[in-house]
DNA sequence: ACGAAAGTTAGGAACGATTCTTAATTTTAA
DNA sequence: TTAAAATTAAGAATCGTTCCTAACTTTCGT
C-alpha cells in the first residue's frame, strides 16, 4: 500500500505551499498548473490517503466545501461562521483537563485530539450591524 | 418575516425533546409522526430558520450529515473523529485569551461564539487498536 | 532486467446532503 | 374581510464527494 505517486506529490506540495486552507477544488486548480490532466478524483483519494497518514487535516466549515492544512508547527483554527474565512492561532489548551471534563459530563475516555473555535469576524460582525441599522 | 407555523414548532419541538444531536433526515422522520405530510425542504427551511435565530446551533461532523442541537443551558461538543458521535462536556474556558491569542496569531479582531473538540473516543481507540493487531 | 502483483491513474457516472423553484395554502394586519 | 406576506409540499437541481473501470505505473522477487 501507498506506492510513490507523483500526483500525490504535487498535491502534499501544493498543500504545503499555499496555507490558504484550501477547498478540494482550489487545490485541483493550483495542481492543475503542473499537472494538468489530472482528476479530481485523484485529488479526492490522495487527500483521503494525506488524511490517514495524518499529514494534513481536514477544516469543517459552517456551510460550503471542507478546507485542508497541512500539520507542521501546532496550532488552531478560528473559522467565522459567516464567510467562512480560517484564521490560525497558538493557545496552550489543557487537553487533559478538557478529556476530564468529557469523562464527568458524558461518562467516556476521549482523547482529544484538536480544538476548532467558531465565531465571527470583525468584518462580518460590521457589515451584520450595517444590516441591523 | 417568521409568521407562525405548526410545523416550525413540531420541528423545535423535537430538536428540544431528542438531545441526540440528530441530523435533518433523522429529524424529519421523527416530526413525520406528528405531521406525516411534512416535506423535507420544509425541515431545512425551518432548520435554516432555528440556526439564523440562534435557538439551534449545527454541528459539523468528520464525514456525514450535519448534526442539529437546541441551545439551553452552556455546553461543548467532543466529535468522535471515527464514529462521528457527539459527548456533550461543560468547560470552563476562557474566551478572551483565546480571542487575545487569535489578534496577536492572524491580526484580527474575532468573537469567539462556539468550541468544538475533535479526536477519538475509547470505543473507537480499542477497535483501532486490533485493526492493526 | 523481466514479469507478476499491487497500487495508481483519468474520466466520468453515481451518490447523499442540501438548496432552490413553483403553485397552492396559511397567516397576518389593516 | 381581504390583500399582502409568509409558508407549505413536492420534486427538480445543485454541490461536494465517492465510486467504478479499464489503462498505466510502481514495486518486488527472481
Amino acid at each position: 500500500m501507498n506506492n510513490y505517486s507523483k500526483q500525490r506529490e504535487i498535491i502534499l506540495e501544493v498543500i504545503k505551499r499555499n496555507r490558504i486552507h484550501p477547498t478540494a477544488e482550489q487545490i485541483y486548480k493550483l495542481v492543475t498548473k503542473q499537472e494538468p490532466k489530472i482528476s479530481k478524483s485523484t485529488i479526492y483519494r490522495n487527500i483521503g490517503i494525506l488524511l490517514e497518514t495524518g499529514v494534513i487535516q481536514k477544516i469543517k466549515i459552517d456551510s460550503g466545501a471542507d478546507r485542508y492544512d497541512y500539520i507542521d508547527t501546532p496550532h488552531y483554527h478560528a473559522i467565522c461562521r459567516k464567510c467562512g474565512e480560517v484564521y490560525d492561532f497558538e493557545y496552550d489548551f489543557n487537553k487533559k483537563e478538557i478529556e476530564n471534563a468529557i469523562i464527568k459530563k458524558s461518562k467516556i475516555e476521549f482523547q482529544v485530539e484538536n480544538i476548532t473555535i467558531q465565531g465571527i469576524c470583525v468584518n462580518c460582525k460590521s457589515n451584520q450591524k450595517k444590516k441591523e441599522e
